[in-house]
DNA sequence: TAGATTGTTAATCGATTAACAATC
DNA sequence: TAGATTGTTAATCGATTAACAATC
């Protein structure tokens, strides 16, 4: 069923997570902060599962792929569980991120307080017009595109974050990936095409309001819906 | 397999596509407005998985959802399937879309003038704070949270976009669903509880920072990782 | 007719879920 | 010991993919 290898310890190495899970640790990190900030001690997997949106099936599920971190008959230590998680994830440590297009996006995500207590530091602003050179943001001076090497070089980026036009983001990518960055978050709406050993994830904000449209024409079917069609 | 029921003219009704599915038409539909601005007449399952980075054979069982467009041994007309593929979203008319939250982000997303060729229109600003009603981005002044059911009705709204702090975020969905509106986007870093029949996507900009944290940890290990534990 | 390409089938793969034995 | 809750099993469901018959 799943080809889990195992270490010395019993435990799945960590490549053996499938991608479903990895994507919502972060979720259980999030609420496990939340409900230790709140004061509570241990948690069931039915409080997590509540408070992290999903059924504690699941839940249990994706958590027995990282261990077994709880008590039977009590239920999660809600610090060690979130350490435990963090630690899996790789935010224990901080990585370091550069933006590149500072527009009106680029600087919104710039200024995002957010990032910095979920293991993420914004250490460079990268842009490809000249005449904006040397504009503060904050902290940092935007530097320009043809510096992409050294800025990622000295200030070691690991993560790459694309806020252009769409036309500009495959040179961009391009750029990255020579440079050395292997992780690239995508805002641009365009199609990447990247080297095996890159990871690319793309967030489309007019892709997420289409798929809403979809549902929503069901629900509340237009006034006016021709199934007429003229063929080609 | 597939419960798809049957309309009279032989097609899948809509409601039987499957998400996967409908994430990608968007894809799709993006792809071939690009090859028609280029001059492509005609198209096939090949060229067009490639231009949406996606493989053919998930191209052709996509679309095989929606009817059967193409032309065995020659491809698509790219005109055609693409009026197809935005019928099926429902982006032949327009959307109108409220957003809440008029800071970094929503302003960002308030001026990024992508989303009116994709079929969405800002309709609407909305904030919490009453010191910033009245305040003017592009053509539209801000409105108080407390108008909210007004705004909604009296200009279409269909889509809110949520933009605030994520403390904020259930109480603007609350608002929000109490006016009306069954499709959700948000970008508050919350998990949103909503009645069934409203539909919520979120994007979390910090989730997807982890999710390409976790593999580059894999890719390039920290120097120190401490497999030591302490038991709590 | 020969070549090209779609639309569909069926096998495979991965994710979800309910149920419950293990065990605190 | 009795009650509670985890961690795991196994069934089910949905998505992907390769292969190819249908057909332009």
């Amino acid at each position: 069923m799943n080809q889990l290898r195992a270490q010395a310890n019993g435990r799945p190495v960590s490549s053996g997570i499938p991608e479903a899970t990895v994507a919502r640790l972060p979720v259980y990190l999030r609420a496990l902060t939340a409900l230790g900030e709140s004061g509570l001690r241990t948690v069931s997997s039915e409080q997590l599962a509540t408070a992290a949106g999903v059924n504690s099936a699941k839940l249990r599920k994706d958590l027995s792929y990282l261990g077994s971190y709880g008590t039977r008959g009590v239920g999660y230590d809600v610090e060690y569980l979130r350490y435990q998680i963090a630690r899996e994830i790789g935010v224990n440590q901080d990585w370091a991120v550069v933006i590149i297009g500072i527009g009106n996006l680029g600087q919104a995500l710039s200024n995002y307080g957010g990032f910095r207590s979920r293991g993420f530091r914004i250490v460079a602003l990268v842009d490809g017009d000249a005449s904006r050179v040397g504009e503060m943001h904050g902290d940092l001076a935007i530097a320009h595109i043809d510096d992409l090497d050294q800025v990622v070089r000295e200030r070691g980026c690991s993560i790459g974050v694309i806020a252009t036009p769409g036309d500009a983001a495959q040179g961009v990518a391009d750029r990255l990936v020579a440079s050395g960055v292997t992780s690239i978050l995508n805002f641009a709406p365009a199609v990447l095409t990247v080297p095996a050993g890159v990871d690319v994830r793309k967030v489309d904000l007019s892709i997420e309001l289409q798929i809403l449209a979809y549902h929503e024409q069901r629900k509340r079917p237009p006034l006016v819906q021709s199934e007429e069609v003229v063929e080609s």
